[in-house]
DNA sequence: TCAGCTATATTTAGCGCTAAATATTACCAT
DNA sequence: ATGGTAATATTTAGCGCTAAATATAGCTGA
């Protein structure tokens, strides 16, 4: 046996292509045509996440607010989103989005108000302190992730962006929509 | 109006490229390189994971499970492997490891044993039924994944992984190895 | 008019994970 | 021998999310 139980040596991390190969040594009918796209993805996926992580604990802020903050900053003046489109855009459970506003309305970071053309909508805005800290977090965030794609040339990240958002547009299409993460 | 609140259409799902578009529009100065890469990184991961977890709900397993069972499966005869080793190459916290392997014990999947190299070492294994549960599952699992990624042509789906795979190995080296998920 | 219907927001129970604290074993140098 | 140290596994507290149940406001048609 290669590598299993006494652990010989501790490479750093999982390969995608050993995993596919383990599987066709072992079962050789098993189809692996997905293992190489899907597991880097959850692998980057991730990295990018506990990486944000950090640097969102040196900034006094939890990736949550983060998310809630950014949507409604970036969609402009009046920085006012309802619920249900704060939902829509950053795909997450409405539930989690009460959550979410509860406890940046908590922190004071953002105001709740009744209003807006459907039956019950809640209007949500930021505060000026929630304004304040978003305008300080989203350079250091997006500025960090900057550094991090920089192993990648510029045409190879356009290439990388462009198959991405192919099959993103294609999942779309044939998957239910319930739910995904976001950009701030 | 069509079917969201006030905001005028509702897409389908909210585009990288919209994020970086309103970050522009909004704060000129915001570096956006990298919104591109990682969002969709992060929506397709999600997408991902509820499909996944979609076919696994009606094959009576769930994602925690069937990579326990995997990781082990695919290691190979005798199908045992360290808690150790199995969270090395689930890149999953060690006491997730511990609460995933108390509960599939539970269900009859895996056995614990004492033993090994290292002081406290335990040894996790297959059972009859671990072992049937998942040569049933992992079929349909990454049946389904190869379904998904078709969409992409041959050449695509190679140039795509290649390119995840070097941006996933530059970033292993320059940020803190703490975990990420992997495959069956 | 009014009874239901639809659309939305919130609450609640439960789950799995992480980080930190704790427990246990083998080894090793004195 | 023996006390200490390193390596590993487990437990525990807390967190944020999801799914489902609940609450509420406006609309609509008989």
């Amino acid at each position: 046996m290669a590598e299993s139980t006494p652990e010989g040596d501790t490479p750093p991390t999982y390969r995608a292509a050993e995993i596919a190969a383990a599987w066709r040594r072992e079962r050789p009918q098993t189809p692996t045509d997905s293992i190489e796209i899907v597991t880097p993805i959850w692998q980057l996926a991730k990295l990018f996440a506990d990486d944000r992580g950090r640097v969102l604990r040196a900034a006094g802020i939890d990736a949550a607010t983060l998310d809630l903050l950014s949507v409604i900053r970036r969609s402009g003046p009046p920085y006012t989103l309802s619920t249900r489109e704060i939902a829509r855009r950053t795909l997450v459970t409405a539930g989690a989005i009460s959550q979410r506003v509860a406890r940046a309305e908590q922190q004071g970071l953002v105001r709740r108000a009744p209003g807006g053309a459907a039956p019950r909508t809640v209007l949500v805005s930021l505060t000026p302190e929630g304004h304040a800290l978003i305008e300080r977090s989203v350079d250091q965030v997006l500025g960090r992730e900057a550094t991090l794609v920089e192993g990648l040339s510029q045409p190879e990240r356009a290439t990388l962006s462009a198959l991405l958002d192919k099959l993103l547009t294609d999942l779309q299409r044939r998957c239910p929509p319930p739910g995904s993460p976001a950009q701030p």
